[in-house]
DNA sequence: CTGTAAACGAGACGGTACGTCCCGTCTTTTT
DNA sequence: AAAAAGACGGGACGTACCGTCTCGTTTACAG
């Protein structure tokens, strides 16, 4: 959005019904054809509007697909509130999971792909995708703290990189999604190695730091 | 590449000075300005060629980009053959990690993103460079389990994942590289992770570490 | 041209300076080079606008060539308004005569050329150009049988075909182009058999010779 | 043809099997397509031959052309040998209106625009057709005064001119080829015209209608 | 029967222009 | 002023052929 005016401005206010009509046929696109093929002027044409009244509201494609991606998105993708944290955190994943083998995926690949050529798309995907999810997964972790299923000095951040890196790297290496099972397996690997590590390195390590020394 | 034919072929054969004068111009267009900016018409300016030679041989930008790229990083990315497995690990990633600030940083991501818009272009990277890449790592942590730093029955694929995958989900979420001594933890927490996860998963970890010894 | 709207049309309307513009450009290139050697880009860059304004009016180059040349020609090729037909006829034939050995001659024999490959061109020339000339021609002939110069029965398509046929054969069949006193010789030639050949043979030609003379 | 050379060569002569490949390829290209659409590649594709031995031996497409043309075109189009020099003209302009009513008319067509564009085809069409062919109706019309049905007096080449430009005229200017009874009409004219005028535009005439009846 | 010179097939190559697709900006009229 | 419609300059695309070139292979004739 370009121009994010609390106050009241002159004129004619921009429609909100053109604004949902653009947002709507730029989901269908994203999902049809992938942000690559998609562009403006069929966004435009699609919608039935001028091309002007998507640049007076949007500066790239980028920044319109992710704000059309993250509108689709908005209730997807919560937290389960078990008694168990790591437990909520594997549904999730899951969940994350079957979603990235639909054709959503491909949305999201190219999302990824599309920030890294467009430092604006850059920014409108970490803000309002990428950070803020880690913020909510943060608390979870801070709550698995609480509840004792993480060890109390861990550093969440390189937590939620080590627990969600995977996904993201075998949907953009084209490897294939993890199926259910490997998630449960990964996620306790990691949350073993998170809680086993810290000053506590005990026996079992010792041996190869002594040959790694 | 179009015709990767061992045999003599029939007619006059191609040039491969124009190759190399190619993706030299296309490895020097890359780190300039990035895949995105990169053109077909720039190269062939660069290169001092015709157009059409380059299309007789690439079929589409990120085909020429990834050769060009792999020709670049051929030699690059060895791993140490030191006593420690995991300090050859570490050591590798540390220089991964550096080649991630460097401008190479942002052709890497820029080279996965254009993988994302071409199929042609996945293929290409996937075998030529993930795939390859991930060989040697497989070799490397077979060695690791040989010589008892990792527990004889872990998922190779996975543990590449787990020590690899952050890496590339930092540089394209644009969250920063991580810093040498993150690497050093990081690491040491999926070892420790992968060498304590059998079934069991309480103070076992030390039988888990009896049994890899 | 694409759209001969003479309502208002919505949307920003086509600039008639750049029409101008283009046709300036093409008049020039082809007395420069013809239009064989024409090339829409180079119309362009002589004009100094864009490429796509060009398509986005013309079709083919040719249209584009045969609009250049009739806005050129629209105000020579007159015909005299004496009170001989016959000498009307002559004085514009010679007038033609020489511009067909002028460069114009070739522009001319190319726009012919450039017909017979390209439908479109086809029919911009015969609508703009041949049956425009004929309906003129047409009425000087009309005015012709008024005064007694021609046999009232004529076929007045036959006429022009015959007065006309030789001066474009001998220029694309690369003969020659008549000379004053030829256009002299043949028109009468034409003209006395035009008036003596009906049913009668004999006698009519008699009267009609006395009235032209 | 590039070398016409009487004298014994050295190496290895052209074949003159590919010769006629390559003629046959080109006709049957020209009578499918036309000359505009017809390419080198595309002849050699269809000959099974390779381009360079068509350039080894024509220096254009146009020359081509033109050779494969009056190959196809040799034993067509003569006159017929009956006592009248007229009747002999109808016949023979009859046929070649049936001609451009054909395929082969448009093959002619595009010949002569072919030969606007390239001074190689022009002389190559002229010499090897125009001329050619007006050289043996120099011959019928010397007979045709002999046998006096035209006046001795008259001009030859413009006689030519007269009886013949109209079918090309209305062939490249796509009026419609004369049926023919029109034909019949307007040689009739010309031949009146012809024979009326001299210096003198009366009495004679009625000598020439004697003869000719 | 053999050497040689040219013909020949195949396809690389530099090059030109094509007509198209979008981009993002601008101009004009309508709401 | 927003909005609709579409003109406009511009950049690059990928393609089609051009005519030339560089190979390796074949073939007729001369010695």
């Amino acid at each position: 959005m370009k121009s994010p005016d609390g106050e009241t401005r002159e004129g004619r206010p921009r429609s909100l019904a053109k604004h949902s009509a653009i947002l709507k046929a730029a989901i269908e696109l994203l999902e049809l054809k992938g942000i690559a093929a998609m562009t403006i002027e069929e966004v435009a044409a699609r919608a039935g509007i001028a091309k002007t009244t998507i640049y007076r509201r949007w500066s790239s494609k980028g920044a319109l697909a992710i704000e059309g991606f993250l509108h689709e998105m908005s209730t997807k993708m919560y937290y389960d509130n078990s008694p168990s944290v790591i437990a909520d955190l594997k549904s999730q994943l899951k969940r994350v999971a079957e979603t990235f083998r639909s054709p959503t995926g491909r949305v999201v690949a190219g999302l990824i792909a599309e920030a890294q050529r467009d430092p604006e798309t850059m920014k409108a995907f970490v803000d309002g995708y990428v950070l803020r999810r880690r913020q909510t997964t943060r608390q979870l972790f801070q709550r698995g703290i609480e509840i004792g299923e993480f060890r109390p000095g861990i550093n969440l951040d390189m937590a939620i990189d080590l627990f969600y890196a995977p996904m993201y790297y075998r949907l953009l290496m084209n490897l294939g999604v993890y199926a259910p099972e490997d998630i449960e397996s990964y996620v306790d690997i990691v949350a073993a190695g998170l809680n086993a590590t810290g000053k506590q390195l005990t026996a079992p390590t010792r041996q190869a730091a002594r040959r790694a020394g």
